[in-house]
DNA sequence: ACATATTGATCGAATAATTCGAAGTGTGGT
DNA sequence: ACCACACTTCGAATTATTCGATCAATATGT
């Protein structure tokens, strides 16, 4: 581990370009410096001045060090000088991640009854894959992971899984998709255009056991890891795309699409993941009764 | 100033979630981090955490804090993991600021023999004011600044102006400024478009003494800090340029124009500064032999 | 060439900080 | 009610930091 206290020293003395005005600066002796900065040395195990004539030289590694040492000490008074500064109460921030699989719709039916409590909260609402969020909940950069499954075994992450409610799910197309389709539903879905999520997801592989259960065979256009650039696509006439059945309406308007049929042996779940067994965060809390409700 | 090693108790601490665990990760007893998290509570004068059931609950406060802790030690550590691997023997970089009003060959021919010295050297140009330069140089993030005027003793920055040579000053024009003129050097000047370095430069106050003393008073088209931008608009005809004697040829054939004239009066001077009266690094020492002859 | 001021390095004692053991308080689970 | 857990407080032991005294090297001025 670097001692930042020797580091602070070096990064005097190379800016003031000498031990003796580095000491006037710090107001420290000229001897405690130069025993320092010989320890930073030891610890390193690099130099990083060269004595020349009566002074000192900073070396090659030393200016590489310079430039890390100007950033980290940069940063300790950027945080200094804003720290006193911060408004005296911050708004409360509930940093949610949201797994880009979970339909945005669903993601707000969740989330929005924490901007409509008493007091202001501010919500950072991020979007990426299960793990990427849960590495950033793991060191508590998240306060809440919105997923389509419960946390992973095989992750090691401490985190506790809430469900939250799940549904069926409906199939959408849009007109001219339709216009193609052969016989009812399910049937029509046989060799028909289709986009699914990616491989590897958990609503995926239950529509895989169901259409094979059905002896369904579509025939598969594309994958999406994001479920809403899978709707867009869906609304550009390139297959059929699928959605949990509570936000039907909002899918049929919002993509122009219609709803071709629902089934509710495929479930697709909802979970909050968080770090505490035990909900702290009264947003969190409010979120999760209101999502029990609504799904 | 903040206390870094117990901002970095702060933030394993916050990463891990609480100080039992963290106490694990550091090999120390919770009571040294907890009297120690309570030492930097009372410095930044914030809290950072508060108690919510039997553990920690980070602060809106804290998390601020967190975040500048997060780039500070991750700096930190990327420093410890490359200061190892650097190659053994960096090559040995030379940071040269040129001010902006030194022709760009003149630049060139001054520094050239840097980069053919029998040991390899890289050389990291920078361009800009004077005092933006001297700025950089002071904090030793430059070596060498090449100016056209020595140190201002109205500038407090230490440091040592080395003359390298001076010059006479040459006219330039393109043909289709030429044609336009009446007279012999330097009468045809008088009324005529020219293009000047910004007031307050001091080769521009020689010149205007020059045409004043000459009685030559040629229409001011427009001041430039950047002699090669100077130099560009010339070449498109905006009017008469001037340049160093020395460098006559290059500018006749680089911007396609013609010398109409020169003086001796004007006297164009280029100094090296440095932070050290004694001029060490040995790339310095060559540049300035090598320039002494050819100037 | 010489004295002198300036700069950095080394040693050991005084001072300041960090750390840990022991004991205490409050909380949550059974 | 009890115990296990997480954090605190207090005082003593340990460790790190600082400074005075001293030395060595070098640049500057006479």
């Amino acid at each position: 581990m670097v001692n930042y206290k020797h580091l602070h020293y070096f990064w005097v003395v190379a800016k003031e370009g000498g031990i003796a005005r580095a000491s006037e600066r710090l107001h420290l002796t000229p001897q405690t410096i130069s025993g320092q900065l010989t320890s930073l040395e030891n610890q390193l195990g690099v130099s990083l001045f060269t004595r020349v004539g009566r002074g000192l030289e900073i070396t090659e590694t030393g200016r590489f060090v310079l430039s890390y040492a100007d950033e980290i000490f940069s940063l300790g008074g950027e945080l200094e000088e804003l720290i006193h500064q911060l408004p005296a109460s911050l708004p409360k921030t509930l940093r949610v991640g949201v797994v880009d699989v979970v339909p945005k719709s669903i993601a707000h039916r969740i989330l929005a009854p924490a901007l409509k409590m008493a007091e202001p909260v501010r919500m950072v609402c991020q979007e990426s894959s299960l793990n990427t969020l849960l590495a950033e909940l793991a060191v508590h950069r998240l306060d809440l992971v919105l997923a389509d499954q419960p946390i992973p075994s095989t992750v090691s992450t401490r985190g506790f899984s809430h469900k939250l409610g799940e549904c069926g799910v409906s199939f959408f197309a849009t007109k001219r998709i339709v216009k193609n389709l052969e016989g009812d539903f399910p049937q029509c879905l046989d060799g028909a255009p289709i986009l699914l999520p990616s491989s590897g997801n958990n609503l995926r592989s239950s529509i895989d056991r169901w259409l094979d259960k059905n002896r369904l065979y579509p025939r598969i256009i594309a994958e999406f890891d994001d479920s809403a650039l899978m709707k867009v696509f869906g609304q550009e006439d390139a297959g059929i795309f699928i959605a949990p059945s509570a936000i039907e309406t909002e899918v049929e308007s919002q993509y122009h699409a219609t709803c071709i049929g629902r089934t509710n042996e495929v479930k697709e779940r909802f979970y909050a993941i968080s770090v505490e067994r035990k909900i702290l965060h009264p947003v969190v809390v409010s979120i999760m009764e209101t999502a029990r409700e609504s799904l």
